[in-house]
DNA sequence: GATAGCATGTAACAAAAGTTACAAGGTGCT
DNA sequence: AGCACCTTGTAACTTTTGTTACATGCTATC
């Protein structure tokens, strides 16, 4: 039971922030519920409609398009108070999702059940600004990676995804390795090594092991 | 007075095939207006907000990205029946556009002045799917896009190009100068030359001035 | 503390894409 | 016909990116 009435305060200190109205945030807690999910772990796989959207209460979420053939490219981190636009018109429109999404980081979600989606939206201004402005935001994320594969070269694409990585953690390192940053732009690890030694030598970035830190 | 009824019963003609209530049916044939685009011009330019919602009757828009320093690269074709969602949301947020939309061929589009978005998305549970759907095949298409970019070289971007763009204008042939395609994949003219004579080396396509024939 | 596995650095090479330059042929205009 | 301009083809070269191979050093685990 207190675990219960944390996640509840939780969720409740959340929309006491939003401008959603009392009704709407009533609603929120009363049919949504609390799912954890360990760092690494799916929280949608392409072709699997779980039916539910998340909303973000902490940790980070990776967004990511994935190949047939394995390859995959990151679009961009989900954070919290955010939510994953391409799951809203996923559910509306009964289609498998495109992307792939991941706990970059451990995370709380707080799951809002498809079904109360449509009347929300009717019923809520508040709401349909919430889901218009999802779908601006994750329209302009989506631009600029396509800017950045179209116009730039990889160096800059790589250091576009560290100061990017860098925001959404919060931090000053960036804690992967060669081979995930490889991965997350769909290029070899000698590639990246090679830029990254590059950028270091002019000064940057620093690398240690495991970790690279943005000067 | 002969154009306006022509024009009237155009727009009613096209909403006559959707699913929109008639109610909403009205309030579109009243509150919007007819817009005619000539091949080649603008219809939104990046920065320049427009306030209304476009609705294409007939013709091709064409849909791109473009850098500050006069790099491009085109993102989808919009067809009839189609929308802008990138309009949608730029007019939601008050938001200057992200993208510019081009006149592919001789353009009719219905105006919707963008006041009554918001109201009609409450009031209509049609127009309600219809910008979700409008949304949702917005996403479809950028994925493809970034796709196309991420995972493919350019010799298979150019072979979907020409296959997006004749499916587009619904013709066997493909009305382009290799310097016109190189500016939509953002290349240069040669690679053009230079893998168009490869796939008509491998009969995939035939080559005539100023046109491409699609096998 | 031996060892297996992972992370990083780097050389050498291959493939893809971009650049520069020029030639040949078509088109439209006077 | 003559001319300017556009379109396409192609050679030669550079740059960027990807691939293969191998060396070195760190880390965890037994």
């Amino acid at each position: 039971m207190i675990g219960f009435f944390c996640y509840k305060a939780m969720i409740e200190e959340h929309l006491l922030q939003s401008s959603f109205e009392p009704l709407l945030k009533q609603e929120i807690k009363d049919t949504g519920y609390l799912k954890k999910v360990k760092k690494g772990d799916h929280v949608i796989d392409p072709g699997l409609n779980k039916g539910d959207i998340p909303l973000v209460l902490s940790g980070i979420l990776k967004v990511y398009r994935k190949e047939a053939t394995g390859n995959e490219v990151l679009l961009y981190y989900l954070e919290k108070g955010e939510t994953c636009a391409m799951s809203i018109t996923c559910c509306l429109e009964q289609k498998p999702s495109e992307v792939k999404v991941i706990a970059e980081t451990d995370v709380e979600i707080w799951m809002i059940p498809s079904v109360n989606l449509d009347r929300w939206v009717s019923k809520y201004p508040s709401f349909r600004r919430y889901v218009f402005q999802a779908y601006q935001t994750r329209f302009d994320e989506l631009m600029q990676t396509i800017d950045s594969l179209v116009f730039t070269n990889m160096e800059e694409r790589l250091m576009k995804y560290l100061l990017d990585t860098k925001q959404a953690t919060a931090s000053f390192e960036v804690v992967k390795t060669h081979r995930e940053i490889a991965n997350e732009l769909n290029t070899s690890r000698v590639v990246v090594s090679r830029l990254l030694k590059k950028l270091e030598r002019e000064n940057k970035i620093l690398q240690r092991r495991n970790c690279i830190e943005i000067l």
